[in-house]
DNA sequence: CGATGAGTTGAAACGTCTCAATCTACGTGG
DNA sequence: CCACGTAGATTGAGACGTTTCAACTCATCG
């Protein structure tokens, strides 16, 4: 469970200890509000089940969707030094989340070295899978993208021990094109698109990836490359 | 110096210590390479003086840019938990770097609160721009994207303590294409585009932003905001 | 001074957005 | 249990913006 939250290789007692900071679980319900953006900031989340997605108001249109948040992942790690949250969080669905208040668990930094070492180690590989998102976003194509999103969510679930070729997509349509930079009619004509091409198979939010492979060579290549 | 490669609020002592951290100084020319994607990762570098950039080998194609590294930036916080630099990075002219061996900030960190708190907040701060970044690539209009592209600089700079209306690109607008996700011909057309509007002036690499407001209008709403 | 790479400009092709209509699934209340 | 209302999803046709390909200019540097 904790290793859920907090997924280190930590010794029993390093757990132990860890286990103290966890101050509550919290469940949402689908649409519900976990934070706000400007709301002052106390503590990180991870996510046990369900899905959360980050977002930016903007005032006369729908929010802008900047990033979604699956089981295992850690939120609002960019608040840190900020004493703010930096965008909002909402519940896509039913989710059920641990609350680590940040400076307790700073101070447990400071005494325990794993727990600091891990800390870290997080962050890290929170910029990474940003960076990683960013090459996502510089393709032009549409295709491409929602290729490398898929692939992208694919390998979330294949790490985390869940079946790669078959999952849920916990958001919408909408969701998905405004976090890709498109509009939801783009996104829904490439999957049907890509289903028709027997790449993967939607039923309704059920997906199934048929040819990984396929899928992956159409997010590899910026631009248009399948031409 | 120091409060460049490292900008922390620290004591005197914890300076020193820091100081014997810094490994070397390097010297880059232009086009020089620091490091290799899939290098042995040892040591995060700060920028000191002129300009780096981070890029992705695509096979058949030109490398697609990831990042531009400013002074005052931090490079490669992201291969920390890999052991492999995750991009390459080349300089853009002629720059100068601090070399930080990480097993030896990371020794520091467990010794010294205040180093590794500072790390932690770094990190925050880099995960924080890097949503940031997302937030300014998910716009699907072009001119968009480049108005954020250089509120951005313009932001980095003013924060940098520099001119936040003046100021050198030190990229190429292949780069800059390449980075946003246009290409060069379309960077190119904007920039007379803004100039005949009066938003900014361009004389060769040289930037002088004439209508920040506006230039801000521009970059804030998702795509066609402005019609 | 000529070569090279970067930057600019033009015209046509293509892809995505916009607007609109239709359809589906789902939760609500009758 | 059904009817309805609503929000999400799909599909179509035209408008618009960006890419592509090409020619050309301009600096920089040997």
């Amino acid at each position: 469970m904790f290793a859920l939250c907090l997924p280190a290789h930590m010794g029993e007692a390093d757990l132990n200890l860890l286990e103290r900071v966890v101050k509550r679980r919290r469940l949402l319900r689908r649409g519900e509000l976990l934070f706000r953006q400007g709301d002052r900031f106390h503590a990180v989340y991870a996510v046990k089940s369900g899905a959360i997605k980050s977002f930016l108001p903007v005032e006369g249109k729908t929010p802008l969707v900047i990033a979604f948040h699956l089981p295992g992942d850690l939120l609002a790690l960019d608040a840190v030094g900020t004493g703010f949250y930096q965008y909002g969080a909402r519940a896509l669905e039913t989710t059920s989340l641990c609350e680590l208040p940040f400076d307790q668990l700073e101070a447990l930094g400071s005494v325990v070295t794993s727990v600091q070492q891990q800390l870290v180690r997080l962050m890290s590989g929170q910029i990474r899978r940003d960076m990683l998102l960013h090459r996502l976003h510089c393709r032009t194509s549409a295709a491409g993208r929602l290729a490398a999103f898929l692939v992208n969510l694919s390998a979330h679930f294949a790490r985390r021990g869940f079946a790669a070729a078959e999952f849920r997509l916990p958001m919408s349509r909408s969701d998905i094109g405004s976090y890709l930079g498109l509009t939801k009619e783009t996104v829904s004509r490439l999957c049907t698109d890509f289903q028709q091409r027997g790449l993967v198979s939607f039923a309704r939010k059920h997906v199934r990836i048929r040819d990984l492979f396929e899928l992956e060579r159409l997010a590899e290549l910026p631009a248009a490359a399948d031409r």
